[in-house]
DNA sequence: AGGCAGGCTTTTA
DNA sequence: TAAAAGCCTGCC
């Protein structure tokens, strides 16, 4: 179906963005991305109007909510003080059509857990490697065979052979733990959303193999707090190089995060 | 208590 | 060979 959007939107921002690990470039142009079980083709057709591989109601029920459709994002980056802050509004201008996706919580938390010491050419791989080895196969709009993401139980009756074989190195403990104890129910991650960021933090980080940048992450991808600000290698380096008297988390609250998007992006393809 | 060094798997450039 | 969207353990 044909879809008009006028907020800011570039599927191709946001496949490169590294907030996603299984958004891949299709036929003539187009973006293939799954999530929740699904999979669509995603295609510009000019600066407002879209092509996507799938029924009004899908769209409706699954990818609208996805994208984020209902947050203004063009808002958010005017809201930022070009006088002040020149280097984010620079950063905001040439990654205008980023979103913060609304993914699955669970994918997130097992995604940016393999994130760690990792580039993302090899993130995607092992991500890839576990729905290969975990997920259940469907089949896409094109007839193509395609992979959901695995659920915590999948993932957690794989034998450490298997999880070996997706190449999380060290990470695989940590995955194994986390998603037997959700399996479990030990671990309820949609009971989690009632938290505060804080203790949401607090908790994520009590976790096996999350550490305070990991659980930034995944409130920001997994819970949709868009105040979260993950602080990685990218951010530190740029926060020195743009900010040396320090970085005021105070000013663009509560959307940090998307800041934090548009700054990381920026540096990844346009340098520090 | 809180900070720091060293180690960890594998891939990428 | 160093670095990569880091975290854990042990030591101080």
């Amino acid at each position: 179906m044909r879809v008009r959007i006028e907020d800011d939107f570039s599927p191709a921002l946001i496949a490169e963005s590294g907030q996603c690990f299984r958004w891949n470039d299709g036929p003539d142009g187009s973006l293939r991305v799954i999530h929740a079980g699904s999979c669509v083709y995603i295609k510009a057709l000019s600066d407002d109007d879209y092509e996507f591989s799938c029924s009004e109601d899908e769209y409706e029920r699954i990818w609208r909510p996805y994208l984020d459709m209902d947050v203004s994002y063009a808002g958010i980056r005017e809201s930022i003080d070009k006088e002040t802050d020149p280097w984010l509004y620079e950063a905001a201008v040439s990654q205008r059509g980023i979103r913060i996706l609304r993914q699955d919580t669970f994918e997130a938390l097992i995604s940016f857990i393999i994130s760690q010491n990792r580039n993302i050419p090899a993130i995607k791989r092992s991500i890839e490697l576990l729905c290969d080895a975990a997920g259940e196969e469907r089949t896409d709009a094109k007839g193509m065979s395609y992979r959901t993401f695995p659920e915590s139980e999948r993932i957690a009756a794989l034998t450490d052979e298997e999880l070996d074989g997706c190449r999380l190195g060290y990470r695989t403990s940590y995955v194994k733990r986390t998603a037997e104890l959700v399996a479990s129910g030990e671990l309820d991650l949609e009971e989690l959303n009632a938290l505060s960021d804080d203790r949401l933090t607090q908790k994520l980080m009590s976790l096996y193999g999350v550490g305070a940048k990991v659980a930034n992450c995944v409130l920001l991808f997994g819970y949709h707090r868009l105040d979260a600000f993950p602080v990685d290698v990218w951010i530190k380096r740029i926060l020195a190089a743009h900010y040396p008297a320090g970085y005021d988390t105070e000013k663009y609250r509560p959307y940090n995060g998307v800041m934090q998007q548009y700054m990381f992006a920026h540096a990844r393809a346009e340098g520090i």
